[in-house]
DNA sequence: TTTCATACCTAGATACTCTAGGTATAGAGC
DNA sequence: GCTCTATACCTAGAGTATCTAGGTATGAAA
């Protein structure tokens, strides 16, 4: 039984580290992995899709950047995104609201 | 963006429901609806194959039973099914946590 | 100058859910 | 008796997301 409760929320999380701030790519595996202090160490061919995806879909705009001397495409949160995100929050809410009860976990 | 927070856990939540009775598939669909309160409405292709994997792994095991004039597949969860749930549900502590700090929920 | 971390990318494998069919029986309503 | 609905099972294939496993290239450190 392999378990991936990521699948089909990768969106929502990246949405959430860029709704507080601007970042790369490399930067958000980086940061997401903090963040969940270690259990999101997301490989790079999952990431990347996933914001080619959300690009093409208008939550997130990118624009390259060359000032650290390394090229890096700087992705930043659309008003659309925000609007993503706080529909997102609110399913995994409700999402995990159940599976909490299905599971038994008294909070 | 298709929220699908479902993807890999299906298992985890069927042994959730067969942890407490045993059931037998149809019955399991509407249990799992009613402890949701609607959330998990999953189609019979989606939870049959899942009922075949957990049997196959050894999680659960089944027996058919015509008591009630229909025939029914009755399924139990296995105390290797019973390990499995606790992990599973270990696991999900750990990443709805996560989740949670990545979205910023407070709780 | 070699190695490692950074930084980007994609094709294909894998694995799951879901759609869309199929079969069959019990019971209710006419 | 007949029709319809809910019950109860099943599977093949579509769709989609993650992950594996590669690839390229640069900056910094050893």
């Amino acid at each position: 039984m392999k378990e991936n409760w990521n699948a089909g929320n990768l969106d929502t999380l990246l949405l959430g580290i860029l709704r507080q701030q601007s970042a790369h790519g490399y930067e958000l595996i980086q940061k997401l992995k903090e963040t969940s202090e270690g259990v999101f160490d997301l490989p790079e061919g999952t990431v990347y899709p996933s914001l080619h995806r959300l690009e093409k879909s208008g939550a997130i705009s990118s624009s390259w950047d060359s000032t650290s001397g390394r090229r890096r495409r700087i992705y930043e949160i659309t008003p659309n995104g925000r609007a993503a995100f706080q529909s997102g929050k609110k399913a995994w809410a409700k999402y995990s609201y159940s599976v909490n009860m299905v599971l038994g976990m008294s909070s």
